[in-house]
DNA sequence: AGTCAATTTAAACAACTGTTTGAAATGTAC
DNA sequence: GTACATTTCAAACAGTTGTTTAAATTGACT
C-alpha cells in the first residue's frame, strides 16, 4: 500500500521539477522515471499516459489553490462597495505562498508549470483549466471589473492576460532573475519578495488610463 | 543561382511559420521541408543544423529591427530633458510594424518567435541575443531610468523584466487571445492593435508608485 | 562539347520517443 | 502456506527525431 503511493508521489515529484525546468514536451518519461528511480512502465501503469501525468501534476496544486481562491473571491464579492484593485490582487498572495506546504518550492514550481501549460501544449491544458475552474475565474474577473468601472470589459480581458504573462514569465525565469538581482544589486529576493513586487506593477498596469486615440 | 536562394528562403518561410505556431522543439525538420517542398537534407546542407536554422530565422528579423531601434534610442538619448516613458516605449511600435515588409505577417511572426525563444530553448537563445544586441538594450534601460528618476535601478530592473514577460507571453499566445477576443467581445484585433494596447499598460506598470512597506 | 563545382535527392543511420507486453516479484487475506 | 490481486521489472514495440552519406542532377564557364 505505501509502495504504491510512494511510486506515484516519486513520479509526481520528479515530473513537476523536470516539467517546470524544461517544459512538458521536452521532458521524456525516461528522464522522469530516471530521476524518480522507478521503472519506466510505472508511469503508464499509475497514470495511463504522459498527458494524464501532466494533468495530475497540475491537479495536485490546483485542487488546493483554486477552492481557496474561490472562497476569497466570494468573500470580497459579498462586500457592498467595489474593492480596491490592489486588495483584489493581494488575495492571490497567501494562497499561492501556501503551496509551499505541499512541496518544498511549491509556489515557484506551480507558477512555472502554469506558464509551461500556456505555451507548451496548445489548447488542451487551457480547456482543462477553464472547464474545471472557469467559475472561479469569472468571479475574479467580476471583482476586477467592479474595481475598474471606467474600463470596458474587453480592455480588462486584455490587461488581465498581459498580467498573466508577467506572472508566468517572471516565474519561468525566476532563477535567472534572482541571480542577476543578486549580482547586480546585491539583492536577495525570495519568491514572496517577487510576488509583493508584482502587486503594485500589476495594479498600475491594469488600472492604467485609456489611451485617447 | 536563383535556385539556391529559393530553397533557403522557402525553408526560412516554412520554418518561421511552424516555429511560431508550435514552438522550436515541437517542430520537426520533416514538417518544415514538407511544407517548403524541398528535400529533407537541404536544411543541413544550407544551414548546418536545426539550431543554426532557428538562429537564421530570428536573425532575418533582428538584423532589420535592432539597428533601427538602436538609432531611435540614440536619438532620444541625445535630447537634453528626460523623455516621457510612453514616448520611450512608443519607439518600438514603428520598427516592429515595419517587419511586416520583410514578410507577410512579419511583426506577429517575429514576436511569437521571440516568445518561443524565451520559453522553448533555455539559455542558448538568450545568450545569443545579449551577445549581439546587449549594447542596444543598455541604451533602452538608460532611457527608462532617465524617465523614472524616482525609481531605484533595481526596481526598474524587475519591472522591465515584468514587462518583457507581458510582451513575450502575449505574443506566444497571440492566436488564442485573438480567438477569445473575437468570440467573447466581437473584436477583431490585429497585431498593431495589441501593441498599442500594450503601451499604456506597460507605461503605467513601469512607472507605478513604490509600495510603502 | 566537356569540366568542375553547387545543389538536390533517396536512403540509411543511430538515438530517442511513448506505449505495451508478459513474466517476476511483492503484498494481502484466508 | 496457499490463493489472489497489486505492483514492479526488463524487454521489445512501432514510430519519430536530427544528421550523414554517396550517387544523381543541375548550373555555369571555357
Amino acid at each position: 500500500m505505501t509502495s504504491k503511493q510512494n511510486t506515484q508521489q516519486k513520479i509526481l515529484d520528479a515530473a513537476e521539477r523536470l516539467f517546470a525546468d524544461t517544459g512538458f514536451s521536452a521532458t521524456s518519461l525516461r528522464q522522469i522515471t530516471g530521476m524518480a528511480e522507478v521503472n519506466l512502465a510505472s508511469v503508464n501503469y499509475h497514470f495511463g499516459s504522459k498527458k494524464e501525468l501532466i494533468q495530475a501534476v497540475l491537479q495536485r496544486y490546483l485542487a488546493v489553490l483554486m477552492p481557496r481562491l474561490d472562497q476569497e473571491f466570494s468573500l470580497l464579492l459579498s462586500s457592498q462597495k467595489p474593492n480596491d484593485l490592489s486588495k483584489v490582487l493581494s488575495v492571490f498572495v497567501e494562497p499561492l505562498l501556501e503551496l509551499n506546504r505541499i512541496q518544498n518550492r511549491g509556489t515557484t514550481l506551480f507558477l512555472q508549470l502554469l506558464g509551461r501549460g500556456y505555451t507548451d501544449v496548445q489548447g488542451h491544458l487551457r480547456w482543462f483549466f477553464n472547464h474545471h475552474y472557469g467559475r472561479t475565474l469569472d468571479k475574479f474577473v467580476l471583482l476586477v471589473q467592479q474595481s475598474c468601472p471606467a474600463l470596458p470589459a474587453s480592455e480588462i480581458f486584455w490587461r488581465l492576460h498581459f498580467s498573466l504573462g508577467t506572472i508566468v514569465f517572471t516565474m519561468a525565469s525566476n532563477e535567472a532573475l534572482k541571480d542577476i538581482a543578486a549580482a547586480d544589486f546585491n539583492e536577495v529576493v525570495e519568491i514572496d519578495g517577487v510576488i509583493k513586487r508584482l502587486i503594485p506593477y500589476l495594479a498600475a498596469g491594469i488600472a492604467a488610463p485609456l489611451q485617447s486615440d
